[in-house]
DNA sequence: TGCTTATTGTTCATGATTGAACTATTATGT
DNA sequence: ACATAATAGTTCAATCATGAACAATAAGCA
């Protein structure tokens, strides 16, 4: 037994992953370099990314969409609710709640990182069709679906 | 200016690549919880893994292979020494090089913890057929390529 | 040979992320 | 209505990764 067989590494789905998890280990680092300019870490792209998409987002809602735990984004949220790039009000109904909403502020500066990352990612990816892109996409999700235990 | 039609989200590039780093951070997850009960981390099982394949190897080498820094590699093999998974020696000819290697008892681990990782790497992408695999593989190879700067 | 530069690994302070325990508020069931 | 459970957010201690400054060693070159 452990003969070299069973190694993982002969196992195309291992080998490929491995390709995967670090092309975006690369992608994240280039990421943060990218982002410095702005003065922005890409966890606080991620949040601002999901406010302009979900305005009025609860940090409970916010957390799951990013994978994170709660307490992370209760020490995210105020480096940005300082600088004045998300707001954070308490629902009428519901005073548990607090719903985060991007400024004009918020809105303009992830417009500029998002110019930023959208380069970086062309970079990273023009060596492929987008029909290409569009199956990892699809792949991808599957992925993600298939770990959402 | 700041139309919706240059938002990235509307590039294909841009849109399947989130999915791409969301699908690695859910796995990242998934193999934080399943190296548990070896009581491995992530980070420490890659350790594991590049010395089982290059056995020698030094702790800058090891540094460039992980893009981490060398001190988290100082900061992370003590760990892995104490529980003599790794051995660590001064070269002969260098003596600021330390040689790396896996112990018998780090590569009976590294086995136990590849299964594991290897379980669920099947099941995320059992959905995918080996071709497909390897067209994304190729794909990420190229990534990690176009981002070494 | 000597002097300067480069490389390897370590130390340390900093910032990020986590999970568990906690408070406040709302939902549920009798 | 009241007691109990569930939920939203916060606090806190612990862990981890980072980059800059440093010591030891080796390489390059006059």
């Amino acid at each position: 037994m452990n003969n070299k067989q069973d190694l993982p590494w002969d196992n195309p789905r291992f080998r490929n992953w491995v390709a995967v998890a670090k092309a975006c280990h690369s992608m994240e680092r280039a990421l943060a370099t990218a982002l410095q300019p702005h003065d922005l870490k890409p966890a606080q792209l991620d949040v601002l990314m999901n406010l302009y998409r979900h305005p009025g987002m609860s940090q409970h809602d916010l957390a799951r969409k990013l994978l994170v735990g709660r307490s992370n984004i209760t020490m995210l949220l105020p480096q940005l609710e300082k600088r004045s790039l998300v707001s954070r009000e308490a629902d009428a109904k519901d005073r548990r709640i607090m719903r985060l909403t991007l400024t004009a502020d918020g809105e303009a500066l992830l417009m500029r990182a998002l110019k930023a990352y959208g380069a970086l990612i062309e970079k990273a990816m023009s060596a492929s069709t987008p029909e290409q892109c569009d199956l990892i996409g699809a792949h991808m999700l599957r992925v993600a679906d298939a770990l959402k235990d």
